[in-house]
RNA sequence: GUCGCUAUAGCUCAGCUGGAUAGAGCGACCGCCUCCUAAGCGGUAGGCCGGAGGUUCAAAUCCUCUUAGCGACGCCA
């Protein structure tokens, strides 16, 4: 379905045409002054100077165009040159009759669907999630849906840390502990286990053992170097172990990624993109990319236009190794080899572009991919403490995302248990559902480039620009809509009637932009306008709501059409929360 | 040092391609449940949009300078 916008644009621009003037000048956009008008133009204003005109005689001529129009109506020019407008109750709710009808509420695909790969979730295999790995997690998935909703072919990522000195520490450490296990052999020669030797919390444990100890001693962090080395050029035992590591920690990682709500389509590591280097800085050297210096294998990547250094794509350590723009640079061409994508779009912590600009540029002057490939690098800011400093444990450590998502889910559980009785099942089950909403919404609100403050008690409060709130919105239509059910009355054959209050025609105003907010949160990679159209949404079905005795009408043809109205609303918020990650509960 | 990001009400944040009196929420104060979920709704108070210039009919928004905070700047990821 077309936008109202666009609809208004049309009209307007035959009135401009008819009035004599350029329809470049026709455009309508929200109004700014909700009391005056619900949308305007301000094009009279622009197109003064070119016909070198009063903006008001503009404004006037062609308001005089628009009066039998049927989509408006209502217009007015007003002081300096705007056109103010406000839309037929008719148009209106025949509009949103038309986005009932249609399966995607008025939001067409994209007319060119792209294949698109998110790069998001970043978790180190055999280190449990941190909240660090919160905003990558979220949002990209946000992003993702938001995405595949415009009809895109979405593919997610997690991209793991699976490669590097980290898995030399645990190998060390582990040989300390068992040596008689088949994988420190070299002799040995038969299969091996197919059990792991270590369950996920002595996994958790051991890392950390092992990076702490390394950092002491000299000649075991030599020894880690030394097995990573060993891994990185084929040990069988230790590749074995690495598997073994991967099985045990990805089973973790996905059920924590499912108390999130968030999916991947591809398992992926760096380890994954370890085949592809050789060939690949062969051929950059080859092609005359790639020269020595200081010892390592870079490509320059400055441009002209660059105000600041931008230092050398690094591919080869002077050790010979790789690191971690090696990887990235070899999973590009992996997702190229097996993907093709149109996009690729890297959801990490925004201190890491530097390193992807050189990555991206690389990429594209050595050809790995196509001129008209686009890498979008979506940085996101830092998760603040109430002080404003990095969120940390009381203890000043790094907090457990496990341990962050309990706490939240308590709050959330206490406030079920003071408002309605439930039993401690369902508040259970409630407050999980909340307290995932709490959480993600408090997160995507915010701009993601900004840092931003995490607060539990601001998140879990239904007061405010919250994910209760909304939830709690939208338990209080399926509630109605329980109650009319019992009723036993059917709304199945009733049209959305024309707005007869200013504030059911505010609420049906809120339904009729969800196309355009759709567009421009995916365009932009925005999950935050998504939530705030449902805030204005909210409060403006919660002042309708308020206002208007929706059951106890008496007219029983208009009580069906407020139902319809409740429908698309319910349909409309929760649309909007799926793409955002999360979910609705039947009461709380 | 160079470059980048941020700066809007006491606090947390919006503000789409410049447009009419800069918006929400929290907190403060005052109201509203014999009626569909009061986890709600309404109202009052609170701002030199960090500062100074400029461009424009019009600037929180664009340009220049400046202040403060944060960040990035080749062998970590």
């Amino acid at each position: 379905m077309k936008k109202i916008l666009e609809l208004l644009d049309e009209e307007l621009g035959q009135a401009f045409r008819a009035a004599g003037y350029d329809e470049k000048y026709a455009r309508s956009a929200l109004s700014n002054r909700p009391d005056l008008c619900e949308y305007q133009c301000n094009g009279a204003m622009a197109a003064a100077k070119e016909y070198h005109k009063a903006p008001i005689q503009i404004a006037e001529a062609v308001v005089e165009q628009l009066q039998d129009s049927k989509l408006i109506a209502d217009v007015q020019a007003v002081k300096p040159g705007f056109i103010n407008l406000k839309l037929s109750a008719e148009s209106l709710s025949a509009y949103l009759d038309g986005m009932r009808a249609d399966e995607r509420l008025g939001c067409e695909k994209a007319q060119q669907p792209k294949t698109i790969i998110i790069d998001y979730g970043g978790p180190n295999v055999a280190k449990p999630l941190h909240v660090g790995h919160l905003r990558s997690a979220i949002i990209g998935e946000s992003v993702k849906r938001i995405a595949r909703f415009a009809g895109h072919t979405v593919i997610g990522d997690v991209h793991l840390g699976d490669w590097g000195l980290q898995m030399g520490l645990i190998i060390t450490e582990l040989k300390e502990r068992r040596p008689e296990l088949p994988y420190f052999d070299e002799a040995y020669e038969g299969e091996y286990p197919a059990e792991a030797p270590f369950t996920i919390s002595e996994l958790e444990e051991i890392y950390p053992t092992a990076s702490a100890r390394s950092k002491e001693d000299a000649e075991y962090k030599e020894a880690a170097m030394q097995a990573t080395f060993e891994l990185q050029h084929g040990c069988r035992g230790y590749q074995a172990l690495l598997g073994h590591i991967l099985n045990v920690s990805v089973t973790d990682l996905k059920r924590n990624y499912q108390n999130l709500n968030v999916e991947f389509d591809l398992w992926k590591g760096e380890s994954d993109a370890q085949p592809y280097i050789p060939d690949m800085v062969q051929r950059m050297r080859d092609e005359g990319y790639a020269y020595l210096s200081d010892g390592a294998w870079v490509v320059d990547v400055k441009e002209e236009s660059d105000t600041k250094e931008v230092p050398p794509c690094m591919l080869l350590k002077s050790d010979g190794a790789s690191l971690y723009t090696t990887t990235d640079l070899a999973t590009i061409v992996e997702r190229e080899k097996d993907y093709h994508p149109d996009e690729i779009i890297y959801v990490v912590d925004k201190r890491q572009e530097m390193h992807f600009v050189q990555v991206f540029r690389c990429a594209k002057k050595c050809g790995l991919v196509g001129e008209d490939t686009k890498f979008t690098f979506l940085g996101f800011g830092t998760m603040n403490g109430k002080d404003g400093k990095p969120f940390k444990t009381r203890e000043g450590g790094v907090m457990r995302l496990e341990y962050l998502i309990e706490n939240i889910n308590e709050e959330m559980l206490k406030k079920i248990q003071q408002s309605r009785p439930m039993d401690d099942a369902e508040a259970e089950e409630t407050a999980k559902i909340v307290g995932l909403a709490a959480l993600k919404y408090g997160d995507l609100a915010n701009q993601a480039s900004k840092d931003y403050i995490f607060d539990v008690d601001r998140f879990t409060s239904s007061e405010g620009n919250t994910g209760p709130y909304i939830l709690y919105t939208i338990v209080r239509i399926k509630s109605i809509l329980k109650k009319y059910a019992e009723l036993g009355e059917e709304s199945d054959g009733a049209e959305i009637r024309p707005a007869t209050s200013e504030s059911e025609k505010a609420l049906q105003l809120e339904l009729a932009k969800l196309n355009g907010v759709m567009e421009s949160a995916c365009e932009e990679h925005a999950p935050h306008r998504v939530c705030a159209y449902i805030y204005d949404l909210a409060n403006a079905f919660n002042k309708f709501y308020h206002e208007t005795k929706i059951l106890s009408v008496e007219d029983r043809e208009v009580r069906a059409g407020y139902i319809e109205l409740l429908n698309l609303t319910k349909r409309v918020l929760e649309t909007c929360i799926d793409v955002l990650g999360f979910e609705a509960p039947e009461r709380m």
